[in-house]
RNA sequence: GCUGAAGUGGUGGAAUUGGUAGACACGUUGGACUUAAAAUCCAAUGGCCAUUAUGGCCGUGCGGGUUCAAGUCCCGCCUUCAGUACCA
């Protein structure tokens, strides 16, 4: 019987729908774990070969995991929510819903083919109004919630109420706008209803604002920062500019110490942590206050400044180098800081203005690329050093970023490479505050080697002492305090799209409302079209029927709203990452209309045990859904604050590109091998027209596109050979290789061994279709172990000595890789172990068996059909994974006694198969080999055959 | 610049705590089977030298070091990839 791989696969991938063979339940005896990927996003394109890399080695370990004896969940959806469906509904006018579906219903034929062990039952889709009814409800929780960062945990906003009706805001340690302003009890209870709303937003974990938003023109929309990449859009790689716009906001930077901390307490990589660590960019330093002293400056002479009344502007600076205070030579401001039209003196007015504007004018593109040039403007003010009441220059300089700290620095140019370039460039005095240092050519950073000088009450103290002195004496003087700064910015949360979640929003005299949970979900209205209106509005603008009727409780016709009962709702949608920082945990009880998820089951299933996904979410959905589930924890809704236990990144795997060479300027095309002869450029053509030898069939090339219709081939040894190149697989490189394909052609088994094979799961790398004959043979040797021209040849004989040794080292080797996640060493330890038991004519079942339980969570198909082959009634996948004994390896070797002066002193441990010529050898080369030891007598002696190889002591 | 990861045959990649470097596979070459092809099977395959069998030397990015023993540990470099980027 031959090995037919498409029949049988798709025999069991249709006995495992039918027989639910993967429903996992929320109750069991034995221990639960939870395997997770990352849903895909269902585009047009279908799947290609790298896309399953990730689930391969997940199904692989839910399914080693099942043998285990544990009770798994392996769930599978869809992030379904998204721009590029969006933008092919604003070409065609299809209803994103609807390319959706379809989409969707590709990626599952193709998902099955593969044979994943999914609970299919548990799906969920981010667009379906079931399931983003509970994101637009974690939405509202949000809302409602303040953050106390004396509890550090969110608290509901109803508490926040009674405090400030008690005793104002004075005594709240929470996290809120900076600009809010100080209240007492009275002035709070005789606010407006209005006024109270507004001073609740500043407050509230998701929070409508005025912010400079990231503004894609290109797209219509808001892009958060992650969505950026070297000042383009993430996605069409369009320009974007700075803008301010009323927005959504999430208040993740409350988080960032927990979200820091958090990181000791799960095993991810240490690079992923790394980069969430840098993105949430703690720096531990000071806040320090300088009186600006501008106004007097301008009307007196200088020497008044020291007792000149201080003006009523202050600029707060935040420093990590508090000890270096008396080094401060100058203050810089952002162009953009709020305080630079105010302090500016009539004289430098001009010359302000002017670089306030060419700055505003340079994107951020242009700002990141030239960051040599040194450019700055004096604003003519001065402020007033803290302790020595010097007069300080206050500069503005593009160096400044606006969006970090408080858009101000003060400025020691001997500490600071930055300052010392912009003092040197405009002959700006640097004062050394460094005992010991040379200054004349850089600035001296190093925090360890700093010993103060010329600095008042700090002289001679190191970086530590001097901070703390400092920190204290500006306490005392009220002008600062210690004051940590998080570089991570809150996450602007509206997008200007269609196909996004609704806010369950309406907005009363202005104010943004609530709807409340009973009515959710909140779904999408009809448009006629996806592009935003005429005045500029989000395409739900384009919504007939979109306002809330206050007395129905429901959507109706917005050509009623008349600001009485009738509202108008909130006109932005969701971002992507809306959706998928809560469809971890909904899984856990997908279907349930009255919660998220009951109690019992999170109590059940917790967490993610093991999470696989790409790491390109690091700054993305990785810390969004870190911040959610933080949040939920303490709401109480979720027992642990972190939701995934364990994370792995796969790599990408790569495409290998064809590179013909065209003669510039002709239609004719050159060999690989001659290219250098001409001038030549290179066009990409379809991998799938390449044979292993990288020669392409010409007539094939011919007929894919007209370009080479009448194109002309200069060969070389009467072949045309392409050039290679590897890099991301991609519609746009002729690159892609469709999984479709590969399981036509050798099956799901062999697309599954292969990608593991490939190299390590972390890392990345190139696919090529010619190497997977390899594991394909390696199937075809494992079903003839099984059969042979005459039928199934497996008998009830006792395994052999040989036969055991094989199995277990088999056994223990697998297990081992599979713990680590070395998926790949495994598939060689197969290909091993079948040569093996085909030399052996192993045809015991017992032996047999038990290769094909560990075979069967990379080759489940095979390993399926066999099983029943050998006699069960039931899937392979609830049989018990075999347990490894050593003794079956260890008989492998002897003890030799060794002798030298007469005395026995030591035993050799020599291979049981060694020849007496061998062990001959060997004794004389360890009687060689101990000279060298000078008498120490070894612990352990390694030998090969006649030969000495180590002697360890 | 900073942070992280990695450099091993023609290629993808193996090598427990330091212990036979190159497992396994692709590719290549030769052979068997076949009218032929495909498929399958067998053999060889790091480099150099020697060759009648045995062998010898060099080899894990570069230069040092520790050790009986280094791909692995230590010091100093080089290169590549990824993240981040005037973060005060």
């Amino acid at each position: 019987m031959k090995y037919n791989f498409n029949a049988l696969e798709k025999k069991w991938q249709d006995y495992w729908a039918k027989n639910e063979t993967f429903k996992a339940s929320n109750e069991s005896d034995k221990p639960k774990y939870y395997v997770l990927d990352m849903f895909p996003y269902p585009s047009g394109a279908g799947l290609h070969v790298g896309h399953p890399l990730g689930y391969i080695a997940s199904d692989i370990y839910a399914r080693y995991k099942r043998h285990k004896g544990f009770n798994v969940l392996h769930p599978q959806g869809y992030d379904s929510f998204g721009l590029p469906a969006e933008q092919y509904a604003i070409q065609t006018g299809q209803h994103p819903a609807v390319t959706t579906e379809a989409n969707i219903k590709t990626y599952r034929r193709q998902l099955d083919q593969i044979g994943f062990s999914f609970d299919w039952s548990r799906e969920v889709r981010t667009s379906n109004p079931d399931y983003y009814k509970w994101t637009q409800w974690i939405f509202i929780q949000l809302f409602e919630s303040w953050y106390n960062n004396d509890t550090h945990k969110a608290e509901h906003i109803d508490a926040l109420v009674k405090v400030f009706e008690a005793e104002g805001n004075q005594n709240v340690n929470a996290a809120f706008d900076d600009d809010t302003e100080a209240f007492t009890a009275d002035e709070w209870n005789a606010y407006s209803e209005a006024e109270k709303q507004h001073i609740l937003l500043k407050y509230r974990l998701t929070y409508l604002a005025e912010t400079e938003v990231n503004w894609c023109p290109a797209l219509g929309t808001v892009l958060a920062n992650d969505e950026i990449v070297n000042g383009v859009s993430e996605r069409g790689g369009h320009p974007v500019i700075r803008k301010k716009m009323t927005q959504w906001s999430m208040r993740i930077s409350a988080y960032a110490e927990r979200l820091l901390q958090g990181l000791e307490t799960i095993d991810w990589t240490d690079a992923l942590k790394d980069i969430q660590r840098n993105w949430i960019g703690k720096s531990v330093g000071a806040s320090v206050t300088f009186n600006v002293v501008s106004e007097a400056l301008e009307d007196t002479n200088s020497e008044d400044t020291s007792s000149a009344s201080v003006s009523k502007h202050t600029i707060d600076v935040f420093t990590t180098r508090p000890d270096t205070i008396f080094g401060v030579s100058f203050m810089t401001l952002a162009p953009e800081h709020e305080l630079v039209s105010q302090i500016t003196t009539e004289a430098q007015k001009a010359e302000v203005e002017a670089y306030v504007e060419a700055t505003a004018k340079r994107s951020e593109r242009d700002r990141m690329a030239d960051v040599k040039t040194i450019s700055g403007v004096y604003t003519g003010a001065y402020a007033e050093h803290p302790f020595t009441k010097e007069p300080i220059p206050i500069w503005i300089g593009d160096y400044v970023l606006a969006s970090y700290g408080t858009g101000a620095v003060m400025a020691v140019p001997c500490g600071d490479q930055r300052d010392y370039d912009f003092a040197k460039h405009f002959d700006i005095p640097i004062p050394n505050i460094f005992e010991g240092v040379d200054i004349s050519e850089e600035a001296f950073a190093d925090k360890d080697k700093t010993i103060i000088a010329n600095s008042d009450f700090i002289n001679g103290m190191n970086y530590k002492k001097a901070t703390k002195r400092v920190i204290y004496e500006l306490e005392q003087i009220g002008q600062g305090q210690g004051k940590t700064n998080y570089r991570l910015r809150d996450a602007v949360f509206s997008r200007q799209r269609y196909w996004g979640e609704p806010f369950p929003v309406y907005y009363k005299n202005g104010l943004p409302q609530m709807i409340s949970e009973n009515y959710l979900p909140l779904t999408l209205p009809e448009v006629e079209k996806y592009l935003p209106t005429e005045t500029g509005e989000p395409p739900l603008g384009n919504a007939k029927v979109w306002a809330w009727d206050t007395n129905q409780c429901a959507v109706v016709s917005n050509q009623l709203i008349d600001n009485e009962t009738v509202f108008p709702i909130e006109l932005n949608t969701m971002p992507g990452w809306a959706g998928s920082s809560q469809y971890f945990n909904r899984y856990m009880d997908p279907r349930n209309d009255k919660e998220i998820f009951s109690q019992e089951a999170i109590n059940y299933w917790q967490q993610v045990d093991l999470y696989i996904g790409g790491s390109e979410h690091a700054t993305g959905h990785l810390l969004y859904s870190r911040f959610w589930q933080k949040f939920m924890f303490d709401k109480g809704l979720v027992p642990v604050d972190e939701y995934a236990k364990k994370l792995i990144n796969q790599g990408m795997i790569l495409g290998t590109s064809a590179i013909a060479h065209r003669i510039s300027g002709t239609n004719q095309y050159v060999s690989n091998g001659l290219k250098n002869d001409y001038s030549v450029e290179e066009i990409r053509v379809d991998v799938n027209l390449v044979n292993s030898s990288d020669e392409v069939d010409i007539e094939s090339l011919k007929n894919w596109q007209p370009q080479f219709k009448d194109a002309e081939f200069i060969l070389e040894d009467g072949k045309f050979i392409v050039g290679r190149e590897v890099e991301k697989m991609s519609k746009r490189w002729y690159n892609v290789v469709n999984p479709d394909e590969i399981c036509e052609q050798y099956g799901a088994d062999s697309l599954r061994l292969y990608e593991m094979f490939l190299g390590p799961l972390e890392q990345y790398k190139p696919w090529n279709t010619a190497g997977i004959t390899g594991v394909h043979g390696f199937l075809k040797r494992l079903w003839k172990l099984y059969y042979d021209d005459n039928g199934f040849k497996v008998t009830d004989t006792e395994p052999n000595k040989d036969n055991l040794k094989t199995l277990h080292k088999t056994i223990k080797k697998v297990e081992e890789d599979i713990e680590n996640f070395s998926f790949n060493t495994s598939v060689s330890t197969f290909m091993i172990a079948v040569n093996e038991l085909t030399a052996q004519k192993c045809t015991s079942r017992s032996i047999l068996e038990s290769l094909l339980i560990l075979i069967s969570p990379y080759a489940p198909h095979i390993a399926e059909e066999l099983w029943e082959q050998l006699g069960h009634s039931t899937s392979i996948a609830t049989a018990s994974f075999p347990m490894f004994e050593e003794k079956h390896l260890v008989e492998s070797s002897k003890n030799y006694p060794i002798s030298f002066n007469g005395k026995m002193r030591f035993t050799l441990e020599l291979p049981l198969d060694m020849s007496k010529e061998d062990i001959e050898k060997t004794v004389l080369a360890y009687e060689k080999t101990r000279e060298q030891l000078q008498g120490r007598t070894p612990k352990k002696v390694i030998v090969v055959p006649g030969k000495i190889v180590n002697i360890v002591g």
